[in-house]
RNA sequence: GCGGGUGUGGCGGAAUUGGCAGACGCGCCAGACUUAGGAUCUGGUACUUCGGUGUGCAGGUUCGACCCCUGUCACCCGCACCA
């Protein structure tokens, strides 16, 4: 094996091999625990990032090590593969979206066969094949039979540069998630999924998921945002019911005005034919013209109007003046909101600005009568001004009064949620086309599952018009009702990629099956996800939206599981020069010219060692080297272990049988396997599992160097040192493994393990403190007791010296770490 | 403002959860082998006035604190006029 280290000839020589051993390919094993492990699928953009990089290799090592360790493992690989960037290549270049897709993913597929990952390619799949879209719009009429899936007319988030709506998750501070653009409010027919249905257990089922990061699951529960109040009907002068929300009924006798959304109904109806009705009209146009982006940012200064008309305060029976202002939303709640100056900051500076009544209704213990400089919003103190309610704590009336409206038929405890409806439609091509037609005489009608897949035309143009490029398409609009077969026109719209995305995992378990989404069996038997991997910017997006069609799927009885992912593990971002790579700032390392220079075992071995997984990684060109040289290191050690006398033919170790440096190397070997071992699997701590393979190296290196190496010591540190390998550098690991004369790949072998005899040490160094200061270390056999371990400690020379004139008070010995006296 | 997180050498990061702070790697310094080295190998590398001092800062608990508690500062991420 005197030869160089290879990673060229090696890396292809081997990926070659496993692919033409089908090595990764799995089907059930009823004689296996299964492992169903996944990374987030990649949109073929073009070619792989080192973030990508980062994500599979991750993936790859866990794949290999519970693969290894006799778990059936299956980890699929798949392209999340409609969307923008296709059409806007279209547009740019003149290709075709399909053409360009296709193109970018057996691009992209090349470069992840050249990562070496262990996928089962077999059941490789794209969101944008019909034989994949088939089954999205066949989940879209089983949700559509469930009046899951409906159709309104709405106000809703248009980015004008992507010429589409979008759903609110996609509205990142008031910008267009993709592009970037100031997202407008349209009033348009849209096509919603009703996830409002599924927030309760969404938020519910949060306390099943103890294998996600809590960053996650509280990012996910502020986003259902789940509040209980009582929604309070107030009544207008003129008879109109105007019900409200409110997390604070008791505060209720101190209601001095209400508010109107600009965008309520009551607001133009109120103030119809009045006086009122022009300068309303002007100042609800000037807030909805102001941007998504300021209309809610707290920092807006507070403007609002009277619109002539007042409402009565159910429970006082007072009248009060009904105002609109830019501060309440029309999309939360009712849309309209009780105004409690003394008992919530924005009404109190409202309150002020515009001189409204300031009515205190709560006061603290010992409150001297003072007037208020701020609202008053702790949750305490006593009742005052509220009739009968007078002199109750704050928590006890919050009860009371609820009770109090209830029986009066005023108003009711409803609980509120933040999360709206999914907003599933797209103005686009290239989607899975929504399945409805509309006949005129029978209306809108589901395309029968017969006639799905609803193939998207070929005969459309690419034009930024604005308008759905399906609109062009001289053929796609001709349909046949299928009630009563006359003609009918096709829905344009196209589905949100991200419901294409929301049950991909679903359709690895039986990837090409012609006949049905996935077959229950199979998905009950791979379901749930046990491992899942992917970038924390997926944390509400994808990861509600997929634990939402999840439990849609299980109440339709297609499949068991009602939680899609057991572990999550979030894997931070790679970054150059402090920044996440990209493009415009110019500060982008290719995979491709990495694994070129130094192969990929090395690329991989870096990412895996600079940082913990959930951390983000600093790329460093000098440590990539580093980790270039560790392999050609590891590379030399196996050269020279092989020539070891004997090591062919060595026998078992027998740990009773060996003393000095060959015990030591025998029991770093074991150490070894059991620090990787549970860096791995307990403790996702790749890089320090990394680090445990560097010290065996580098103790093992130095045994050759100065000892007369022991065969059997030799053997049994190779034979251990190169599976312990292969989750990471899976290709030199192969390499090795084959010159150590196996016949069959490392990566079926099985996972090393390590004996406690092994382990076990004769004597152990220990530190001698005083006074919590360290003074010695002592060599002391392993098995000494606290008492003689302090005895020890007394008779070492100097000892009378560094308790001189004190007192020793107390003496704490803890065997195997240290013993400390206390001297006074 | 609310929620989550992070602060450790020149740098990335260890310290398996209250017991030797700085493992491992990068970088740097010195040396060896070399016609040569940006190859390889060897040694050193927190600070220090050599007494000690050190894990953002100030306290506390403890025989003992990077770790637990209280307060505080800084930075990062998410949400944000949610009634």
């Amino acid at each position: 094996m005197e030869r160089k280290y290879d990673f060229s000839a090696i890396e292809g020589k081997w990926q070659k091999s496993w692919e033409e051993q089908g090595l990764y390919n799995v089907q059930p094993d009823p004689e296996k625990e299964k492992f169903y492990l996944l990374e987030m699928f990649p949109y073929p953009s073009g070619k792989l990032h080192m973030g990508h990089v980062r994500n599979y290799s991750i993936g790859d090592v866990l794949a290999r090590y519970y693969s290894m360790k006799g778990k059936n493992v299956m980890h699929p690989m798949g392209w999340d593969s409609f969307g923008l960037p296709a059409e806007n290549a279209a547009i740019k270049n003149g290709v075709e979206p399909a053409k360009w897709t296709l193109a970018n993913m057996d691009n992209m597929r090349q470069q992840l066969k050249t990562l070496g990952i262990s996928y089962d390619w077999n059941r490789e799949e794209g969101t944008c094949l019909p034989e994949y879209y088939k089954w999205t719009q066949w989940i879209f009429t089983q949700l559509y039979k469930k009046g899951l899936a409906y159709k309104k007319k709405a106000a809703v988030n248009w980015c004008p540069s992507c010429a589409t709506v979008l759903a609110n998750e996609q509205v990142v501070e008031g910008k267009c998630e993709r592009c970037g653009e100031v997202v407008e409010k349209r009033d348009l027919e849209q096509w919603f999924f009703r996830i409002t249905d599924y927030a309760q257990r969404l938020l519910d089922d949060l306390v099943k998921l103890p294998g996600w990061p809590d960053k996650v699951k509280t990012m996910q529960e502020n986003w259902i945002g789940r509040s209980e109040g009582v929604q309070l009907t107030f009544t207008t002068e003129a008879g109109d019911a105007a019900p409200v929300f409110t997390t604070r009924v008791d505060t209720v006798f101190g209601v001095t005005y209400m508010v109107l959304a600009p965008e309520h109904p009551l607001v133009a109806k109120l103030t119809a034919g009045t006086e009122y009705e022009q300068p309303v009209k002007d100042f609800v146009k000037k807030v909805s013209q102001l941007s998504f982006i300021d209309r809610t940012s707290s920092e807006l200064e507070k403007e609002g109007m009277f619109i002539g008309a007042y409402a009565i305060n159910p429970v006082t029976g007072k009248k009060i003046p009904i105002w609109t202002t830019n501060y309440v939303l029309y999309e939360y709640g009712t849309g309209a909101v009780m105004g409690v100056p003394a008992h919530d900051q924005r009404d109190f500076e409202f309150a002020s600005k515009y001189g409204l009544e300031i009515q205190r209704v709560i006061a603290p213990e010992g409150w001297d009568g003072s007037e208020l400089t701020e609202a008053w919003t702790e949750h305490a103190g006593y009742m005052v001004n509220s009739g009968d309610f007078d002199g109750l704590s704050m928590p006890e009336a919050l009860e009371k009064i609820a009770d109090f409206v209830e029986e009066k038929g005023w108003g009711k405890r409803i609980v509120n949620f933040r999360l709206r409806d999914w907003l599933i439609s797209r103005q686009r091509y290239w989607g899975a086309p929504i399945p409805i037609v509309y006949c005129p005489k029978c209306g809108e009608q589901l395309v029968p599952d017969d006639q799905l897949p609803v193939l998207l035309p070929t005969d459309v143009e690419f034009k930024p018009t604005g308008e759905s490029p399906l609109k062009t398409s001289p053929s796609f609009a001709h349909a046949t009702c299928p009630i009563c077969g006359g003609p009918a026109t096709r829905e344009m719209d196209t589905m949100d990629t991200f419901v294409c995305s929301s049950w991909y995992f679903l359709r690895y378990c039986d990837a090409h099956d012609p006949n049905e989404a996935f077959n229950k069996s199979l998905a009950d038997y791979w379901m749930p996800v046990d491992q899942y991997i992917g970038g924390v910017e997926h944390a509400i997006l994808h990861l509600m939206y997929a634990r939402f069609l999840t439990k849609v799927l299980h109440d339709l009885g297609l499949v068991e599981a009602d939680e899609p992912f057991t572990n999550l593990l979030t894997q931070g971002m790679v970054l150059k020069d402090g920044a996440k790579m990209s493009k415009s700032l110019g500060n982008v390392v290719s995979p491709d010219t990495i694994i070129e220079k130094y192969g990929v075992d090395t690329a991989r071995l870096f990412i895996l060692f600079a940082a913990p997984p959930e951390r983000d990684l600093e790329w460093n060109d000098a440590a990539v080297e580093g980790c270039y040289r560790f392999l050609n290191r590891v590379w030399r050690l196996f050269s020279r272990a092989l020539e070891v006398p004997g090591i062919r033919e060595a026998a078992a170790v027998d740990t009773a049988a060996l003393s000095g440096a060959d015990r030591d190397m025998h029991r770093m070997t074991h150490v070894t396997v059991k620090r990787v071992t549970e860096d791995i699997a307990v403790r996702f701590q790749f890089n320090t599992a990394i680090s445990a393979i560097m010290e065996m190296v580098n103790a093992f290196t130095e045994y050759l160097d100065k000892e007369q190496a022991n065969a059997a010591v030799v053997a049994e540190a190779v034979e251990k040192l190169a599976p312990l390998l292969a989750p990471f550098v899976p290709h030199i690991a192969e390499e090795i493994w084959m010159e150590l004369g196996h016949g069959e790949s490392i990566h079926l072998a099985q996972w090393p393990d390590y004996s406690e005899a092994a382990l076990a040490k004769d004597s152990v160094e220990i530190v001698l403190q005083i006074n919590g200061k360290i003074k010695a270390r002592l060599e002391v056999p392993a098995q000494a007791s606290q008492e003689e371990l302090i005895a020890l400690a007394e008779s070492q020379p100097g000892f009378a010296e560094w308790t001189a004139g004190k007192t020793p008070v107390k003496k704490i010995a803890i065997p195997g770490k240290l013993v400390n006296i206390v001297v006074k």
